[in-house]
DNA sequence: TTGTTAAGTTACTTTTAGTAACTTTGTACT
DNA sequence: AGTACAAAGTTACTAAAAGTAACTTAACAA
């Protein structure tokens, strides 16, 4: 029996734990999309996040952005225009994701090429 | 009317949609977990995974580590053990998600301290 | 003969996502 | 005055994905 878990299996499990508190905030097919979408444009309106993120609903958008809203990662500002508009932007800790992004943009372009466009 | 697309506006639906590339081979609530799983140790087998993603059952085990097959991303390997062992590796195009991963879990422990440890 | 192990699969339920139509408020057109 | 339109959603309903629990297969050990 072994009675003794090594360091190493340790920093393991708070590896995959830290992995899992990042996937848990980020998880949902359209997220990544939405925060790169308003990253790239620094302020970005709802119906313009429609038109980037090719495929989402309003339905899933509006959702969606609440989610990222609760996990502080953008901020939505209601502006009084006519017809009122809501302007979308990157908290500061949400602006921290940028580098992740550029990379997942990267491995995409690399993926695509593999699989996808064989 | 708006007739030229700018340059930059180009540039960013490029982005958009390498990172919807990435995403779509990584999509799934466990993919990730799985592959920084096998990613730490090397090799891993299935009832190891298993126990390393909190959470997933096998019935979800299996289907995604099927789909992470497909897109290459790991490789599947049956031992003349008794019972059977099966285990799991990165190919190299899967272990060019390291840096990712490496930064998610990096991102995951200060979205942590942030939202979820307050 | 019964039990155990690894790596799954199957049948069924619950949760999440997708679709399409509707809402609200003010402005512009006829 | 009546109709239409726009932005940012919401609502009701359907389809797809994920979760649960029990079952399978093959070989070996008690």
């Amino acid at each position: 029996m072994r009675c003794k878990i090594t360091e190493f299996q340790q920093e393991q499990k708070k590896r995959m734990r830290s992995v899992q508190d990042a996937m848990d905030a980020l998880n949902g097919k359209w997220k990544i999309a939405i925060i790169s979408s308003i990253c790239c444009y620094g302020k970005r309106r709802f119906s313009d996040i429609l038109n980037d993120v090719e495929g989402v609903s309003n339905r899933m958008l509006s959702k969606e952005l609440k989610e990222l809203e609760i996990n502080e990662l953008i901020k939505r500002t209601v502006l009084a225009t006519q017809p009122i508009t809501v302007e979308y932007e990157l908290t500061d800790h949400g602006n921290t994701l940028q580098t992740i992004i550029s990379e997942l943009s990267a491995w995409g372009i690399v993926h695509r090429k593999k699989i996808v466009g064989k």
